[in-house]
DNA sequence: GCCAACGTTGGC
DNA sequence: GCCAACGTTGGC
């Protein structure tokens, strides 16, 4: 089992448009490094759903429910998709600025980086932002 | 194969 | 809305 993050900007692809799909195409990945993350992503592995520009804020969990195939969408060929179901929101929703502050965060590539739309994390940093988002007062680490 | 130019992303 | 950072493209 592995744990990811994956971005979106809710004006293109939102949570609230991942509710109501379920299941659905995780598409328009047009970079390699982020395409390589798609492919090693397994069955059942868990992704943080992270809305970018004008929340940036992680707000959901979603969960590989088929491996990568090839992103229909894309004319080149080059690059792929999975699907991703969601399972939950977070209780809260844990900010750019809270994982700023969080020491044991601060490696991770969501703020190292800012342009990658899909990153894997460990397991210790995943356990950390569920920490977060249980706890609403966390603001400091 | 290098690198300048260009386009895109995303934080601010 | 701006712009820095970064990835990609294409000319040489």
């Amino acid at each position: 089992m592995k744990y990811w993050l994956i971005k979106s900007e809710p004006d293109a692809w939102s949570w609230s448009s991942q509710v109501k799909e379920g299941s659905s195409m995780w598409d328009g990945v047009r970079n390699y490094q982020a395409r390589n993350n798609l492919k090693k992503m397994k069955k059942n592995d868990l992704c943080f759903f992270y809305h970018s520009v004008t929340e940036r804020s992680i707000i959901g969990i979603v969960k590989v429910v088929k491996e990568y195939y090839p992103d229909p969408t894309d004319k080149t060929g080059r690059f792929v998709v999975v699907d991703v179901k969601a399972i939950k929101k977070l209780q809260n929703p844990v900010s750019l600025d809270q994982i700023k502050k969080n020491n044991k965060l601060k490696d991770i590539a969501l703020v190292k980086q800012s342009r990658l739309s899909v990153m894997p994390l460990a397991k210790k940093e995943w356990n950390e932002i569920i920490n977060m988002s249980l706890n609403s007062s966390n603001s400091n680490d």
